[in-house]
DNA sequence: AATAGTTATGCGGATATGGCGCAAAACTGT
DNA sequence: ACAGTTTTGCGCCATATCCGCATAACTATT
């Protein structure tokens, strides 16, 4: 869905750390072809989403994300525990909430070789996830991703 | 909430062992003042919740919940992870789905003093939480109790 | 304190989500 | 095949969430 993809763009403008208003924030969403931002949307996405204005490196007020949700709060869903998904040509590797690295790394072996994970190890934050076939280390990525990221479409439920 | 306490009591039924019909389970819980149950909503409920048909120990089938939910679904909420909270006269015990006391754990410690916490050690699926105040231990156990039983619904049904 | 730029929010309507009863279909064991 | 039991599609309703609009609240500067 279109929500996932603004979702995502806006993560990554906020990571870039040079927006110092919501208008700016909206003027380059529109840029990337999402027609339906406006600065109150704006506004509820950056508090929904705990953003802060802070100064980056040129001593500027933008609005970033935290560096790091360090708890989250009891009635959060699980894939809130996700941070982040990194992958090389072999491997995925998962940063997640402190603590949070073994029980993601259940979830995921518990999908199994159906969604291409082959095996995880985790430690405190982090899982390496081995792909079942490191050839198709796309498709493994793919149906991780969609797994924790923001409401997914979820296409295949069928034993 | 009266649809809390269904639920409750909806649990509390099914750990018996000793339905062996949906019918059985509508007529238990208007027995005990519930009004708005059906047979089909008993039986959304049973899928739910993961209900399972099995053998009791006199060889009836009869519904019961599965003795662990191994592996909580991505979107569940992090409260779900908490299976049994106990206690004696000096601290207060948490058990988890495996692998998420660390987390749990962390959430506790969040919260700290406030809520009556002074200090939390955790396992793989078992949490240690000391009080406050031994003597006002039942302070600590209501509130993390609070913390976690808001509502124990859980939002997990595919196939 | 006035101002201009920026942000938060109350409101009302639109959507999405989830729960429910009904009834019929599907299933189960005999 | 049958009677009891369970599941499920459908439509309805309650609730929650989202959103644009307009405006109030806020901030920094002068």
């Amino acid at each position: 869905m279109t929500q996932a993809k603004l979702l995502a763009a806006f993560k990554a403008l906020l990571k870039e750390e040079r927006y110092g208003s919501q208008g700016e924030i909206v003027e380059a969403l529109k840029q990337q072809g999402f027609s339906n931002v406006s600065q109150s949307k704006v506004s509820r996405m950056l508090s929904k989403h705990g953003a802060v204005r802070t100064r980056n490196a040129k001593q500027e007020m933008v609005y970033c994300l935290p560096a790091e949700i360090s708890v989250p709060s009891a009635k959060a869903p699980l894939n809130q525990l996700v941070l982040d998904i990194q992958h090389n040509d072999v491997m995925v590797i998962i940063r997640t909430s402190p603590g949070a690295a073994q029980l993601i790394a259940r979830l995921l072996d518990s999908v199994g070789k159906k969604e291409g994970v082959l095996g995880t190890i985790a430690g405190d934050d982090t899982i390496f996830i081995a792909p079942l076939k490191v050839s198709e280390i796309d498709f493994t990525l793919e149906k991780v991703k969609s797994l924790f990221e923001a409401h997914s479409v979820v296409p295949d439920n069928e034993n």
